[in-house]
DNA sequence: TACATTTTGTAGCATGTGCTACATTTTGTC
DNA sequence: GACAAAATGTAGCACATGCTACAAAATGTA
């Protein structure tokens, strides 16, 4: 979520791939929010034109006041567009991302129907583990869908 | 890993599926920290004896002030127990836990291997999927090893 | 138009989780 | 035992992310 995110100077320090593994994780979990928020934006424009605060509070089971501060970082952060009392837009890299994001939600909880899931526990599982599949782990479970 | 976790009055919000998904993934997050850390503690005290702070801090991938402060939240949690300057051991509960973990995390790195990913990126995903992975989905992907 | 309801905004609180800077304690070496 | 180095602890900062309570604006309805 964070935009420069700026690197220490000594940056290295990883040591062990564990480290490097949970690095990686908690970078994921900073975007996180971000995907999670554009995509229910994309949805809901989809569904019934726009999206307004009260909707992607219901949709996201928070308050509307956590969805108030959020979309403020979002703006801030250039994924969205919003004024007072108004309903909330994407930029064209919040557009972006929330297809991305909606792509690779829809392979994870395919790829875990695939595996036998229940259809709720897939959804429930996907909209965690959706932000820590890298592009290999994505394509090779495209990869899967298609073959098995 | 906070124990309480007091649910709210009227904790039956979710109205969409995905808002219960996203208040799981926040569920697991909050319990994450805990996993990795005492995960990290039997590892260390298996390989070495016995698990320091130090030896946490380069592991884990952050200073240790931040291995300090989550350490007593373990301790004030029943993970772990810690005297200061000595090393750390873990509870009943905090071995339980570890053993589950390191489990669960053989076996996630053991699926996306066999889905042909590079052992690299299988660690890296690894760690941050592990936590979003349910029962009836590890046993998807155990079961998904044994044929395969 | 007047009033009630809904929606949106804001103030202020809590907790978690990262950090740097500095203090203290322990450990290793001579 | 004395001193240096390493390990550990603490103070205090930043930011994200949740909340309740209250205020203001917008919307719907009689
Ligand atoms: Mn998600
Ligand atoms: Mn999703
Ligand atoms: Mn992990
Ligand atoms: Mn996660």
């Amino acid at each position: 979520m964070k935009k420069p995110a700026r690197q220490s100077k000594k940056s290295v320090r990883p040591s062990s791939l564990q480290a490097e593994s949970l690095q990686q994780t908690r970078r994921e979990h900073a975007t996180e929010i971000a995907e999670d928020y554009v995509e229910a934006i994309a949805d809901l424009a989809a569904a019934q034109g726009e999206a307004r605060v009260v909707d992607l509070a219901r949709r996201l089971g928070v308050t509307h006041v956590t969805v108030n501060r959020t979309l403020a970082r979002l703006q801030r952060d250039g994924y969205v567009t919003a004024q007072p009392y108004r309903a909330i837009f994407l930029t064209g890299t919040g557009r972006k991302l929330a297809e991305a994001c909606q792509q690779r939600h829809t392979t994870v909880v395919s790829f875990l129907r695939s595996l036998g899931i229940n259809e709720k526990t897939a959804e429930l599982d996907a909209e965690g583990i959706e932000h820590h599949v890298s592009p290999e782990t994505l394509a090779a479970f495209e990869r899967h869908l298609r073959k098995g």
